[in-house]
DNA sequence: AGAATATGCAGGTAAATGCCTGCATGTAAA
DNA sequence: TTTACATGCAGGCATTTACCTGCATATTCT
């Protein structure tokens, strides 16, 4: 395995479908089980374990053992932190862009 | 090829570390070459473009030729819209975590 | 026109990814 | 204690991914 940064992993976990699908149950509800998660995806049960991995090894989801069962619960500061340290320098760009389409529609 | 969202496309597109500098050096300096960005990565031209190419498919970059060259432009707008539609529900959960702790510390 | 430059296009390949099945383990309920 | 339930672990497999090389095309410069 390469070594990866955070930044890495965070975007790569968000790369999958299933694995943004998981972090919308979880902000539906947080603190679900792994067999509760499963019900809302196609797919077998082990599959799923390997997503919510990737979404922990991202310490996008941290989880905590009750009894036989395993809790899942979202972590929203990694999309944070991507957010302030890399998306943001980008709304530069786009509100310079507004300013501009603003100024040529006053022109006209 | 399966169907896919634009979401799933931005995201995947911001998925590889290669694209995500190529947006950085676009966010740099916008309109530069395919040769000019392929100076600031380790791999072949081609390569280069492929990677282009799927960022261009996700809208995150436009393109235009002048004479036999090809004009790279950033655009932010996918990007924004991926935080508003999805990112900025987590911050809701962010902040609410960030209050409870606060209201533990000042109950020390 | 001929040479140099910028890019496009088409396979080919090793590694990563996402999914599966089968079985093992640990915990709770009867 | 036996049975059912929740999860862990390991290996296999088809597809996708990210890279490459080789050659074709189009534009500019001499």
């Amino acid at each position: 395995m390469k070594d990866t940064t955070n930044t890495d992993r965070v975007f790569k976990a968000l790369g999958d479908p299933t694995r943004r699908k998981l972090l919308d149950l979880l902000c539906e509800r947080n603190g679900q089980t792994l067999n509760e998660l499963c019900e809302h995806l196609a797919m077998a049960r082990q599959s799923a374990t390997q997503h919510l991995g990737i979404l922990e090894a991202a310490n996008l989801v941290s989880t905590t053992k009750r009894g036989r069962e395993k809790l899942h619960f979202i972590n929203p500061v990694p999309l944070h932190e991507v957010y302030e340290r890399w998306v943001r320098k980008f709304e530069v760009q786009r509100l310079s862009l507004l300013h501009q389409l603003k100024t040529e529609l006053e022109g006209e």
